[in-house]
RNA sequence: CGGGGUGUAGCGUAGCCCGGUAUCGCGCUUGGUUUGGGACCAAGAGGUCGUAGGUUCGAAUCCUGCCACCCCGACCA
């Protein structure tokens, strides 16, 4: 095995396979398509997991569980639902297997068949409503705010770990309400949870916009979403949140009695977010020496490395440190004290660069000597030597510092890769450098599908904040009356 | 699913064209010396050569099917 990754601007979908592999955060299974997540790697998730649950229970919903088989005949209730899904279900057809009579091993028991296929769920949409039906009568049970963290199948044919696997996992949020204009809030409201989560905890700063009728979930009236870019200029969809309208209440007949003692249909609102932001992740903010994870998401926070020769030297590094650590750890920083020695010290601070520890400590002899300790950032690579009296807030400051300065980062490489841009020759021109371009386009389906083919690149999003801004379809010429965001995505 | 490539120890590989039971490095184990950017010496352990068939006295090597992975397409709320 090579030291060193391949570097970003060589190879970048190589160089994103083996960090994801050398870091430890997954590798491939068994099972074409679907991934291992190694513990590193899904300590990261469960921050992840923490934070946004907290922020769901802050905005009033609860977990609950539904099962992982869908009855077929529940899937095909919602026309266009099935239809953006059925090309990659998996199905079960029996639930037995018996002993090979021609020999080895285990045969499916044809015996076995079941009755009605179940499908492995995609997505909880039909499930779920089917059960709303029985719990909602009146405006009372309204509005039903409920999430579920669960793992889903889609039967991709071509997978990348974390970006897009076969199964993978995630929480969908599935929301009930009385009127149009509540779900609608809704759904804005999760928009700016998952915005605020993808910025403050990533440190990952994210376009919020409405997707293109091509673009929407099979079953919506509305998509939501955030959009990241990548650093080899492409973008990623981070998060997506639905309006439902009345589809799938109507799918189900989910009705329940108003205020006013009338019938109506409930409205409904989805969204969720998948262990896809552990790619989205990677690709923000990482470099050629390896992961580079924001303070709040790493499951370490703080490394410390001492430098010594034999035990007596090694004991007094550790008087020094271990009241440090503990420090660290009453301030909620999580710190590793690694004294192991069957490694280098210089063998220590590669691999803890490769796996995107924010900042290490090293401190030696002449450190002991000197009253100081070496504090390293992984963003910067920078090294300082500091006074040991003290470095307990400046640890907690730079972790601070970290968090700030990569989210900047990020942001202005977004700003330098985000133009806007006028004729088609500007825009086939530009579209090969990568970045989002910010672009007319004449409101047609038509029109979209023939840019992308012609340079595969999508309609992103037409941002919230768009303002209004007369101009003309960058294929067509047709009137437009604001700009759009194109590019190539993941 | 189409085109191209790859599969040999935990990882990376040589050998394959031209058939004779497998090379080297990393890692691992033990002992010793080391430790301020991926340490060194010595001795060891580890392989049904992706898998299933076929050809052959004999297959990592030749032939066929299958599987997995990588790249390019198609597909992908």
């Amino acid at each position: 095995m090579s030291k060193s990754l391949p570097s970003r601007a060589d190879n970048y979908s190589e160089w994103y396979n083996e960090l994801v592999k050398r870091a430890d955060l997954a590798e491939n299974s068994a099972v074409r398509g679907c991934m291992i997540i190694k513990p590193y790697g899904y300590s990261i998730w469960e921050k992840m997991q923490r934070a946004l649950d907290d922020m769901f229970k802050e905005t009033g919903h609860t977990n609950a569980y539904f099962p992982l088989f869908i009855p077929k005949s529940f899937l095909s209730k919602e026309a266009s639902h099935v239809e953006g899904f059925a090309k990659e279900c998996a199905v079960v057809t029996h639930y037995r297997l018996k002993n090979d009579p021609n020999g080895g091993g285990v045969i499916v028991d044809p015996d076995a068949k079941l009755e009605e296929e179940l499908i492995v769920r995609p997505t909880s949409e039909t499930v779920i409503w089917s059960s709303y039906k029985n719990w909602i009568q009146s405006y009372r049970d309204l509005p039903l705010l409920i999430n579920q963290w669960a793992n889903v199948v889609r039967w991709e044919m071509r997978t990348r770990l974390f970006l897009r696997t076969a199964e993978f996992l995630w929480q969908e949020g599935h929301t009930a309400h009385a009127t149009k204009q509540e779900a609608i809030e809704e759904t804005e409201q999760m928009l700016e949870v998952y915005a605020e989560f993808a910025e403050t905890f990533m440190a990952m700063p994210v376009l919020k916009g409405i997707k293109t009728a091509n673009e929407r979930f099979a079953g919506a009236d509305e998509t939501y979403c955030i959009e990241a870019m990548m650093q080899d200029g492409k973008a990623l969809q981070a998060g997506t949140s639905h309006f439902l309208g009345q589809n799938f209440a109507k799918a189900f007949d989910v009705k329940f009695v108003n205020k006013e003692n009338q019938l109506d249909y409930v409205w409904g609102t989805s969204w969720g977010v998948s262990t896809r932001l552990m790619g989205a992740l990677i690709m923000a903010h990482s470099d050629d020496q390896g992961l580079v994870l924001p303070p709040k998401l790493a499951p370490i926070q703080v490394v410390i490395v001492p430098i010594y020769k034999g035990e007596e030297q090694l004991e007094n590094i550790k008087a020094r440190i271990n009241p440090l650590v503990k420090a660290l750890k009453s301030r909620g920083v999580s710190v590793k004290f690694d004294f192991a020695d069957n490694q280098s010290p210089g063998f220590k601070f590669a691999e803890y660069e490769l796996k995107g520890v924010p900042v290490r400590l090293a401190i030696g002899n002449r450190d002991m000597e000197n009253g100081t300790i070496e504090l390293a950032r992984r963003d910067t690579r920078e090294k300082t030597s500091m006074p040991f009296e003290g470095i307990e807030d400046v640890i907690v400051d730079t972790l601070e510092d970290i968090q700030k300065s990569i989210y900047q980062k990020a942001f202005d490489f977004r700003a330098a890769n985000t133009f806007e841009v006028n004729s088609w020759d500007e825009f086939t021109a530009k579209i090969e450098d990568g970045g989002f371009l910010s672009a007319h386009w004449d409101g047609s389906s038509e029109t979209e599908e023939k840019i992308k083919e012609l340079t595969k690149a999508t309609i992103r999003c037409i941002p919230l904040d768009a303002k209004d801004d007369a101009g003309k379809c960058i294929l067509t010429g047709a009137p437009s009356s604001r700009r759009v965001i194109f590019a190539r995505a993941y």
